[in-house]
DNA sequence: ACCTGAACACCGTTCAAGT
DNA sequence: ACCTGAACACCGTTCAAGT
């Protein structure tokens, strides 16, 4: 057949299958981690979905570690959106706060395979991050260290070194997304977003009874 | 060669080739994880260093991923003991309890391959852990619990629901751990337990100003 | 009861070849 | 430049057979 010019254009630019296959991977990848899991994740169908040979793949990634990693970078670039959205649409200052730390956990249970990629659930990534994943992970993490700074200027929170307390702050969310990942948190009534709530006065105010 | 009474006696007990060939596979497996990580994890492997076909061990585990569960196993159980010990070692209260938290996160950062394999590092373990897994995972949990109990009866601590503090303290300091070990927490002075310290003095007495 | 060894289905990756 | 398709080395798992 020969090239027609009238034949269907479907392709997003002039390039051989997909004008921009490295999305698609991507996306295809991410798609398949969401549903069955990294282990579940093979070139092969990731190549068979896309209608591409399964070797294709290594014109745009180095290996399957390198597309793995993309994925992960992807997580990062939306935690980041879904953090700030919540910190806005909340007013900011305390309940922006409250609301971020909500915002973070639902964020992992709702992707939770995703989320295990982006925290070196798969030593490939954990072994070598590549300086775009480290970045995007350093995005997301940024945003927490504002929302600290910003109380800190209204007076809400003690003038520690801001990265100690983001990195505290962080650890406590991560804690309470891993721990309800692998379903460690037992009966905790609604989800983990009772604990979340907990937290988040502890977090304040401390667990020391006061004398 | 017929069976000589005089003949070597390595073996624990009178068993074909390990006499406990079940332990030996734990063990291998372990070692291997530990040294190399899960991913490098091949049952071919573990037969070979064992002098035992990469069959043998489908007669004492149901697959790789029971194998690797019954390594989780021994890690919650290592784990316990190690806080245990140093909340008795400081001499409970606030100290042990700060004790327990540095040992804790010391166990992870010691044991990274083996720490991530508790916690679901393997969707194959985190799917379906055994019984005797989230036992042994219950235990460990058990003696946060119990060393909260203990300060609340000292009337150092809130008297909140003792489950609800406890898997507070719980996701900070795997929180602290998990991120060690991806590297996300750049320079902290002397490793993680600089965070750890300043995480105590935070959990302790909460971030907000006094007014 | 416990282990062997061959076989099976399935991987990631490479590479010469096509267009 | 981008993709194909056959080949390679390596997996976990199964199963009839040995002792």
């Amino acid at each position: 057949m020969a090239r027609s010019p009238a034949g269907p254009r479907r392709k997003r630019r002039g390039a051989y299958h997909h004008g921009d296959l490295r999305r698609a991977l991507v996306a295809e990848a991410a798609r398949t981690i969401q549903a069955r899991g990294l282990d579940s994740l093979t070139l092969r169908a990731v190549g068979d979905r896309l209608g591409v040979s399964r070797s294709a793949l290594y014109r745009h990634f180095a290996d399957k570690s390198a597309l793995v990693g993309a994925v992960a970078e992807e997580g990062f670039r939306t935690l980041r959106l879904r953090l700030l959205e919540a910190w806005e649409a909340e007013g900011r200052g305390r309940a922006g706060f409250e609301g971020m730390s909500v915002a973070y956990v639902r964020f992992a249970l709702t992707h939770p395979s995703h989320y295990r990629v982006m925290f070196g659930g798969s030593a490939l990534v954990a072994a070598a991050p590549s300086p775009a994943l480290t970045e995007e992970a350093g995005g997301a993490f940024q945003a927490l260290v504002d929302a600290i700074v910003a109380q800190q200027a209204e007076g809400l929170v003690r003038p520690d070194d801001p990265l100690d307390l983001a990195h505290y702050i962080w650890a406590i969310v991560h804690g309470i997304a891993m721990l309800a990942i692998d379903g460690k948190l037992g009966r905790h009534p609604p989800g983990a977003d009772g604990l979340v709530r907990f937290a988040a006065e502890r977090i304040r105010s401390g667990i020391a009874l006061r004398v």
